[in-house]
Parts: C-alpha cells; structure tokens; sequence
DNA sequence: ACTATGTCCTGCGAGC
DNA sequence: TGCTCGCAGGACATAG
C-alpha cells in the first residue's frame, strides 16, 4: 500500500513510539507469504532484543535491535538453529525489516485491544504494548538481517548527475524506470505519476530518450513531490493511517493521479489513463511531453 | 543485461 | 439484495 511518504510517515510515529522498548516475546501466525526469513529466525532475532532505532529504507522499515543486557542473563537463548544469525555475538546488532506491500499494516496497541482479521505478527513489548503486522492481501514481508542490504538510491539524496545516469540507454518507459526500485527505491504508482506530470515527462516516454533538461526538472519535481507528501503525512486512500491512526492529506493535493477524465488543473484538459507495466498511469497529454 | 508479462492475495465499489 | 467484474498504493519469477 504505501510507498516513500507513507513508510516515512508510519517510521516516524513507531520510532517515537517503541524506540528504547524491549521485545519480549513473538507470536507469528500459520500463513507463510509475509515470512520471508524463517519462523525461528525471526523469533530469535527478535525475543529480548531492544529496539533503538526504527527508519525508513525505500519502501522499508527497519527496526534496528540490540541484546537487552537485563534480558541477557535470564535467557539461555543458544542452541536455537538460526544459521544466518549464528555468527554473530552476543550483543551484536541485529534488524527487523518490515515491507508493507499492499494492505500492511503495522499498529501499536495495548493487548486487550481486539485482534484485527489478517493479523499475521504480534511482538509483545517490555512496556506491555503490543506492535502488530496486520496485512489483508499478504504482499507484506517480514525479514530479519545483520545488515539490511537494500536496493537503489535514496530519491531524496541522489544528486543530478547520478540522478541522470539511471535513466541513460535505457528503453523501458520512464514509468517503469521510476518504479524499479533497483534504481529508485521509495518511488511507487502515485508518486511516479504525479512527478512525471510536474517534470511535464509523458509516463510512456523512453527513458534514453528524454533530453537533459526534462531530466533535470524530474530529479527536483520528484524531491519536491516527496517532501511535500511527507509534510502533509502521505497520501490516504482508502484505509491507509499512520502509526496513530491518522490519515495523511497529501491526497488533496493528487494533480493527476485518481483524476482520469477530470480537467487538468493547468490547462483543462482530460487526464488520460492508460496502463503501463500493468499499473495504472495518468498523465495530462497536453501538459506532458 | 534488459524488458515485458503474469502471478501472488483479499476487499471494495460499480454495474447489472 | 446479491452477484460478477475490475481494480487496488508492490515486487518477484519467468520468458523472450
């Protein structure tokens, strides 16, 4: 479900809700896609671990852990098959990766709250709150590392030359490009679209082909559509809320995306949907080039 | 190596 | 009201 704006924002309310609590315990539930490290692994990793940071990787949340030193004495936690983590030691850090695909869903409760439907992980915390992934279409992943090794460039620090670079001799659309997050990470569908249209870059437009100075409008309409979302807490459609349950208002300020049919706010005419990659692309054909 | 396509899931609203 | 259909903010495997 959410992309850069809305992981920075769900990040942010965690981080200041759980960084310096302490898991105690995990509970994960039967379905296996949102598992992509093993069960044991994650409970591991995770049980008397404290958290002391949570940020955002692209379209990650990475909750960085470390022993809890009180914890440390009571648990005889060796012996436990976790081979990728086994090399490590005693208090060395590990991290919880969370990809909320879709529909995910990270909530911080207390623990008589009603456990929604899909709720897939409950990691009860030392503070007696309860943080649960909660994720409807199971395109969420949950992960554990020594270091999370993303993907990509950080839309937000890329420079221009380095920005300009991803884009040359390629021939896939510039919509895809800005979706790969190989190149980009954090950019998905709406932001995609909504920053072609400010950079006036049709989204079938081939990526070599697009000349120096569009690119350069790109690099700062993309920084700029970014930063605006994250100010106003992401963009809400449907259900997404933040870790307080608050929805963002980026939304309101959509110039194209969700506007099929409704008249350009700079020149009146129709926005135009089409799919590409199999996503859903809007675009002004008047306005984008 | 790069690119296009299909597939994984559930839930919702539109249209009949 | 109840059904089917298409669509949804993502990412991967696979085939060409």
């Amino acid at each position: 479900m959410p992309e850069l704006p809305e992981v920075e924002t769900i990040a942010r309310g965690l981080a200041s809700r759980v960084t310096g609590d302490a898991i105690e315990s995990v509970w994960l539930g039967q379905k296996k896609e949102p598992l992509k490290s093993p069960a044991a692994d994650i409970v591991a990793a995770l049980e008397h671990r404290r958290i002391t940071a949570v940020r955002r990787m692209g379209k990650h949340i990475v909750f960085d852990l470390q022993r809890n030193h009180l914890e440390r004495a009571l648990s005889p936690a060796k012996g436990r098959k976790v081979k990728k983590l086994s090399d490590t030691s005693e208090g060395a850090a590990t991290q919880w990766i969370v990809h909320l695909g879709m529909t995910g869903r990270l909530q911080v409760c207390e623990p008589d709250a009603e456990i929604a439907k899909h709720t897939h992980a409950i990691v009860k915390l030392k503070s007696g709150r309860e943080l649960r992934f909660v994720d409807p279409r199971r395109f969420g992943r949950l992960s554990v590392a020594i270091e999370f090794d993303a993907t990509g460039t950080e839309p937000l620090e890329i420079d221009l030359e380095n920005f300009i670079a991803l884009f040359r001799g390629r021939k896939t659309p510039m919509k895809s490009a800005l979706l790969n997050q190989k190149l980009l990470r954090g950019v998905g569908n709406i932001y995609a679209d909504e920053s072609l249209f400010r950079a006036g870059i049709r989204p079938r437009r081939r990526a070599f082909s697009t000349t120096r100075n569009q690119l350069q409008k790109l690099h700062a309409a993309l920084k700029e559509v970014l930063k605006e979302a994250i100010a106003l807490g992401g963009s809400s459609i449907s259900d997404y809320v933040d870790a307080d349950g608050e929805q963002g208002f980026f939304q309101l300020q959509h110039r194209v995306y969700g506007r099929e049919a409704e008249p350009c706010l700079v020149c009146k005419t129709p926005i135009k949907r089409v799919v590409i990659a199999g996503r859903s692309s809007h675009y002004c054909p008047k306005c984008q080039k």
